[in-house]
DNA sequence: GTATATACATTCAGTGATGTATGTATAGAC
DNA sequence: GTCTATACATACATCACTGAATGTATATAC
């Protein structure tokens, strides 16, 4: 039983980023072998070297296949023409953090990311590269406030460097605390209070403002 | 050159111990051989083996002789005969941003357990030991609130528990989120504004409120 | 219909890490 | 002064994992 068709080839590479995503959730990502990749998939390590140059070629891949669903809503929001770039932000806020309850696959990904992945040796450019795309989305952020802050959404005098670090490291912090204790806190729940406590803090705080010093 | 006297050991294994911190921080925990621990170290593998049973106890050693200056700081806060616990927590909100910042070997430890470190296998109990020191350091948090409220600091109305989840959440955010592109923020500054949002989000933010369906 | 590239499975040698067993010189107990 | 436990260093056996080499049957191009 050899030479699959084209589409079962992709099927198969499917597989096995489907076995390594699970591998990588229950080993950790260093302490994972190929061999345990390819047993989880039903394949052979033989297989894995024909689709991927190594472990960490696999776990590149593993992770290159998400980050879909998130652009669209976000683009919305940094949207000069959106009327209320700040609702779109905050229906973004809270789908991302449902998603993060709701999506197994998603879960897995940020338990793999935040808890069962060690960034050394080969795995440092991925740090690099979270990184980047967390200086991508900074600037959109930086986008979405000054449309907010056009159509009187947010004060003028909002700082929005500070206040897109504030926020950027509030969503992180959320997800990493949830995930370190699930049971203490219902997020699926407390999402849109979270967010809006968020929003509340832009929209009030007279510490994000500008400051003469700055 | 052996058989060194009882205070001479006790170096060799703090050494050992710096060496190991120095390395996990290199090259990951996972991806860290005794062999290079021993040789940072100026020692053999043999006198790890000796002071230690394993890479694991190594670790182990290594994150529990920490933990030492943050507890005479948040104990005031918790304590309810201080006047001003909000003011003492604040305190210990941004003695730990700084101390984050300013002492290498924090920041090191830091950057070992969120970087460095793949929470499987071994490692697993790991993070059941952070999930018990952040349910302690909730309940003093809860502690430090009532009294805030008791002196009239915070809203009686507040859900403490939110409160509790959130303030949290925001503080292993903003370290993660600088420890990961210290260049975009500069923690040392910014400190006493974060607080000072989480603080301000606190008193007033009314998604923060306990709410009639809870 | 044949040839060749494809999509794997199987086998093998090499590597590095681990844990243990053993060697050894000395500090400290008596 | 002797003896023994200590504080390591050295040597060894084992093992799992890797990467590459090889085998092989079949799509597919022609």
């Amino acid at each position: 039983m050899v030479r699959r068709t084209k589409a079962e080839a992709l099927q198969t590479r499917a597989q096995i980023l489907d076995a390594a995503e699970q591998v990588f959730h229950r080993k950790g990502v260093l302490s994972a072998s190929l061999k345990d990749i390819a047993s989880e998939a039903g394949v052979t390590r033989g297989a894995i070297y024909w689709h991927f140059k190594n472990k960490h070629d696999v776990f590149m891949a593993m992770v290159d296949r998400s980050r879909l669903p998130f652009d669209s809503l976000a683009e919305r929001a940094e949207d000069a023409s959106e009327p209320d770039p700040l609702g779109r932000l905050r229906e973004f806020m809270v789908f991302l953090l449902q998603q993060a309850v709701c999506d197994p696959g998603q879960r897995r990904l940020f338990e793999i990311m935040f808890q069962k992945c060690e960034f050394s040796g080969e795995n440092a450019d991925l740090l690099d590269r979270q990184r980047e795309a967390c200086r991508d989305s900074s600037a959109r952020l930086a986008r979405t406030f000054a449309n907010a802050i056009a159509r009187g959404q947010l004060p003028e005098s909002l700082d929005t460097g500070k206040a897109v670090s504030w926020l950027h490291s509030q969503l992180t912090g959320v997800i990493m605390y949830w995930l370190l204790d699930p049971e203490v806190l219902d997020l699926e729940r407390a999402a849109t209070d979270f967010v809006d406590t968020c929003l509340f803090a832009l929209q009030h705080a007279p510490s994000l403002r500008q400051r003469p010093g700055d």
